[in-house]
DNA sequence: GGGTATTTGTCCGTATGTATT
DNA sequence: AAATACATACGGACAAATACC
């Protein structure tokens, strides 16, 4: 074998794993057994156990031991609900500042969705946010973040921003710090006649922040991205009306697109 | 200040990288430059370059150096195209077997989309494909793949399953390890008055396997994940006749999903 | 092509710190 | 308090990849 010696060891506990004979939340040898029992030196094994690391499969947690990785049971979320989004949404965050709508089967199980009150601010619209709003760059915006989690567990981030314009006319609520009832979309067709009639999301995925690494327990050593989603919202003009950037951790997300017609969803397991 | 010294390091390092002080592409110190430097042995260094490679800011070539990581222009798919999949399709992949439609801007520019001939197999149906596609398990499937690239650069890994009943009847072209002209979903409609009247999506972002990384020669840091997309097109009678498995890396992807009316796409720069 | 210098990759041994039990 | 286990940091040696002459 031409591989590195870290590598072969990574190789061999791999195959423990995928086969099971290392069940997920089960703990690996220590770093002092597994020098022995390969012949390596500590610190050679600690970087198979790195290498492992970054691939997701095992976790290690100091003065305790190296786990394998427990899956987390996803939450999935469909990012193509109604548009014109009437109060009348079957199951649907609290609060969802106009996010797309919760997958009905994951709630009629016992998740819980809570939502922080919004943190509101006024800002200075900088470049991306002002280009999707159409705003100039540097317009003030109203930005409404919120945090949210499902049975107590961080699940996603969230930030939605409004012409200030918006709030110089009558929606005035916008920049108050609580939960608008029935949306802040069905609260600014009511206030301004503005329909939302469509929306565009664009998702990538990138490496958290240090904040966001933060907010979701995410360990420290990048194995786990983000995938960000900005959502355009568009008025019957065809204006954007609204910019929302959600945050969703990958290691604990799945997304849903349905077109034309689907059956009725039914996420059972599908693990890949 | 608590915190390690080769997160220190990093710190600055990042900071001197995000300030544009060291400029994407460009070479940083190398390791024995950066340790006397920073008064820290080679290893502690290596910790802290090791660090921001998992956040994706630098890359280390053996023999080279240490460069801060250029962004890669990121293809845009989107993931609602017309379910019914006219032959029309302004701009779509010659052989896409089925999947979204391509970005149409991004093809105004001169990038060029090229896919390789399909490997076409039968297989039994494993356990998350059978139960996409609701046939028994161990049953038999026709699998289609495909690699794609844009301007010779690896783009995404595209398998698609379909009951093997489809080829018993007349669809026997399915079976060909050629390009069906006009899309598969076109074929079937033609053939077998299969007419696909939706698809769902399913999207999830894990780290890449062997295969994977080394067909998009992505580095074996584990700092770039794939984003895999499960696409099961449904037929007029709701009925599962396509799925598709698409493996796209993150480093070079992004997505957008439309809904309702919105204006016409204009993805410019949002580098986010 | 060959040889050499440079740079990162691998591997070792050791010591000490920190978190948990 | 003590033991255990991982985290950090050092220094050294050699290998492998690359660039340059």
């Amino acid at each position: 074998m031409g591989s590195p010696m870290y590598r072969q060891i990574a190789e061999d506990l791999r195959e423990q794993i995928e086969s099971g004979a290392i069940r997920p939340g089960q703990q690996l040898r220590t770093e002092l057994e597994l020098r022995d029992h390969y012949g390596a030196s500590r610190n050679t094994v600690r970087d198979a156990i790195k290498w492992l690391t970054t691939l997701g499969l095992v976790e290690t947690k100091p003065g305790q031991g190296t786990f394998v990785v427990q899956k987390i049971d996803p939450f999935v979320t469909t990012l193509t609900a109604d548009p014109k989004r009437p109060g009348g949404n079957k199951v649907v965050a609290p609060s969802a500042d106009g996010y797309g709508e919760i997958d009905r089967s994951q709630l009629a199980g016992q998740r819980k969705l809570t939502v922080s009150d919004p943190q509101v601010e006024i800002q200075k619209a900088v470049d991306p946010i002002a280009a999707q709003l159409q705003v100039a760059a540097g317009s003030q915006v109203v930005s409404r973040h919120q945090k949210r989690y499902i049975d107590g567990t961080p699940w996603s981030l969230q930030t939605s921003f409004y012409p200030m314009g918006f709030v110089l006319k009558s929606a005035d609520r916008l920049i108050e710090a609580s939960d608008i009832a029935g949306g802040t979309v069905q609260y600014l067709a009511d206030t301004l006649g503005l329909r939302q009639v469509g929306y565009r999301s664009r998702m990538l995925v990138r490496a958290p922040d240090a904040t966001e690494a933060y907010f979701f327990n995410i360990p420290q050593d990048g194995r786990v991205q983000v995938c960000e989603i900005l959502e355009t919202g568009f008025d019957q003009t065809g204006t954007p009306m609204r910019l929302t950037v959600s945050i969703f951790p990958t290691d604990r997300n799945q997304f849903l697109v349905n077109v034309g017609d689907v059956p009725e969803d039914e996420p059972e397991e599908s693990k890949t």
